[in-house]
DNA sequence: AGGGGTTAGGAAAGGGGGTGTAGAAAGTGC
DNA sequence: GCACTTTCTACACCCCCTTTCCTAACCCCT
């Protein structure tokens, strides 16, 4: 339980001041010092000191000058690709994704495990994640020293400072202290988040929220939740449990949710409620694959694109759904971006951000709306794990201006501290 | 629209400080510097220099030691109620509502102003503000020069920077500059917010938000809405228009709000919509004044008392509406507490608490809903007038730093710059 | 080839902020 | 009256950002 209100320190600055710097050269690869300062609004002596830390980590590195027309170049540094490397890991229900980045957030490698239902032990998931982190290493060839960190999404609610999953409804966990049990296997830093926070943390970062000081990152996938970037920041909630948007009711006496009420956004706009909704519809509708909520996702896109009438009032009936709720989050927060994340959206695309867009201009005030975007995620690869790849990259870039090596209450793990 | 993510500078960490300091000696007069340095979590360095501060500026005053038990006894101090006035005022739709504190929050004096459904050109509500606030002075018979600044709550979408009203929905206000229309009749530093703000501005700094790093402050009147309070700061969001909760759809296709929609949280639990449904259920109710919607409730909540059926039904249907839209509060921004404020909540009190949360509980998530309190507000006197004057107070102690005199880009005005 | 104009970038000084510490100040107890 | 204890102030120190000055590096012109 967080006690009192935040508690600010000068350095905080700094380290908000170096993501900046560091998110704007990856965004715009090579740069110059003068640009960054533009760009960032510091001075240029700040952004000399910063780029000379960051040259010192060997994340970025200086690639030549620029044309002059009178006056000396200016230098460039770029992004140092083979600085280090990140590694992204998206644990959801029945799979476990990894994929391995370079320092600009290129995939180098990836690796899957699927699990079966079965499989909901954590020394299972464990192994899975241990076996798919190894993988992804040995693909890439990276010697080990390079890898910065090794972030870890898990669904539902986590304590990302003490590493505990204290609660996943997948399945039935309470609190594992996940990162203790990973520690065991891995010996790179690990930080914990969930799914909601890596993909909000991941536009901020590299898609459309960044530079927002406010946005919502709604995220469409089996489960629907809603990342707030709010200030700048992630916000995260006294118990590390905000943005549990897919259980807002949408529909009084609606559609019986899995955590017990009715009418739930997620029942609605979520993969298998769009599914049930086809099924009202069109019971033998051959879009439908009764096991397999992607390629009937898949089946329903193409249709649409075909402009099938079913397929089309599908869409237009999540869309509307989605737009209630999104209406109201544009009402509460009046954040400058409503992101539009996750496999369901990005696989669903246009289509459903026109009807979404059409719908929540009849639903949201006129003010607040004016100043927000709707927009689909421009994150091409999986945000979650890329997100995850990020908080690493936070991690990583953290503890620079510690006393060399002596950690204080960073959330790092490594193997050297395995449990107690 | 801002422009980009917050800009943090050093100097933002001194004011919260300050405020949070002083905070902590109006809460607990007096007090001693050990004690203060202990609950803000500052050195003894700091908290002796921001005291210092306080003490040149004449708000707080030395009274006297603490008894010792050997050693040196602790110097105590308290507000120095005299040392400043600060002015509150709330303008609603039908009155303007006014009053002037001292530096201890205690109210020194009061004035009313009605208006008539006619009134809503700008220059006769200024006239009624700058009536109201004349008045206060010469009650309270302090000079001009105490008073260190004016807060003024105006409901709809405000730009405090600017000092602009943007949007009033009740009298169909535009871009009104309400902040230099006032300054024309009123010479001290005045402040513009909304009611919304102000009533969470005053739980942040004397009510049920103080200490709390995320809290929510429902408001509970004719219209409704919620101050949010994140990240131990209120948010605004990209054009100032954060809070419109009333506006969030409960009931699919329910009761027409004025905003056009459908089933609005407001069309239910504002005070109109607590009496429609008292209508509806008994048309013929005594209990029902149909021009005094205060007169209403206030019936209601003594029937409420001597347990007449139909007002228990009443308050009970309120309580689910509300707790439905405030499940969905706790859920997506996991706030430590939810406080219930505004007239309506006082009137109704304990019964309506007792309801709420007991429905809440049925709709919210178990881990996010653990963390959270629900309450009822605990300031005694009017929040709206007391946040004004918190904006006021906020507005003093942010200029103490700046070099003297030159107001960079300080919000107050005051007559010496009239319009332009 | 050598100077003047121009622009980049580093080094040092300065201002704001918070913290640790020595020593003066102000009590109690013997 | 002296020792002990505790508070509180003053000062040095560290961190952070900015401003300013000066040197480095380049172009163009003569």
């Amino acid at each position: 339980m967080g006690v009192g209100p935040v508690k600010r320190t000068s350095r905080d600055i700094r380290t908000a001041n170096r993501y900046e710097v560091l998110r704007q050269i990856i965004a715009e690869s090579p740069t110059s010092r003068q640009e960054l300062a533009a760009a960032t609004g510091l001075s240029l002596a700040t952004v000399a000191t910063l780029v000379g830390e960051l040259l010192d980590l060997g994340m970025i590195t200086e690639v030549g000058f620029e044309d002059s027309a009178g006056g000396r170049p200016r230098g460039l540094v770029a992004v140092n690709a083979s600085g280090g490397a990140l590694i992204g890991v998206d644990i959801a229900e029945t799979y476990v994704h990894v994929e391995l980045f370079d320092l600009g957030l290129n995939v180098l490698a990836r690796a899957d495990e699927d699990m079966r239902p079965g499989e909901s032990r954590p020394e299972q998931v464990v192994g899975h994640v241990a076996a798919a982190v190894g993988s992804v290493v040995a693909q890439a060839g990276v010697e080990g020293a390079r890898v910065l960190g090794v972030g870890v999404s898990v669904p539902g609610q986590v304590d990302r400072d003490t590493g505990i999953s204290e609660y996943a409804p997948n399945w039935d966990w309470h609190d594992v202290p996940l990162l203790d049990l990973l520690a065991e296997h891995i010996a790179y830093p690990l930080y914990l988040d969930n799914p909601l926070r890596a993909c909000a943390v991941a536009e901020l970062w590299f898609g459309a929220a960044r530079g927002r000081g406010d946005a919502v990152v709604v995220n469409l996938g089996t489960g629907v939740g809603a990342g707030l970037v709010l200030g700048g920041g992630l916000h995260r909630g006294v118990s590390n449990s905000a943005g549990e948007w897919g259980h807002t009711t949408l529909v009084l006496d609606g559609r019986l949710c899995h955590c017990g009420n009715h009418g739930c956004v997620e029942t609605y706009v979520g993969a298998p409620g769009i599914m049930q909704h086809l099924r009202e519809l069109s019971p033998g509708s051959p879009l439908l694959h009764p096991e397999d909520q992607t390629a009937t996702i898949d089946a329903l896109a193409r249709a649409v694109a075909a402009l099938d009438p079913v397929a089309l009032k599908v869409v237009r009936d999540t869309a509307r759904y989605l737009a209630a709720g999104i209406a109201d989050l544009v009402n509460l927060l009046n954040p400058e971006v409503v992101v539009l994340s996750s496999w369901v959206a990005a696989t669903l695309g246009e289509p459903l951000l026109a009807e979404v867009r059409e719908a929540v201009s009849r639903h949201a005030l006129r003010r607040p709306l004016a100043a927000t975007e709707i927009v689909l995620s421009p994150i091409p690869t999986d945000p979650v794990s890329l997100g995850a790849a990020t908080f690493a990259l936070e991690g990583a870039l953290q503890s620079v201006g510690q006393r060399n090596g002596k950690r204080t209450t960073t959330p790092a793990r490594s193997r050297t501290a395995p449990s107690s």
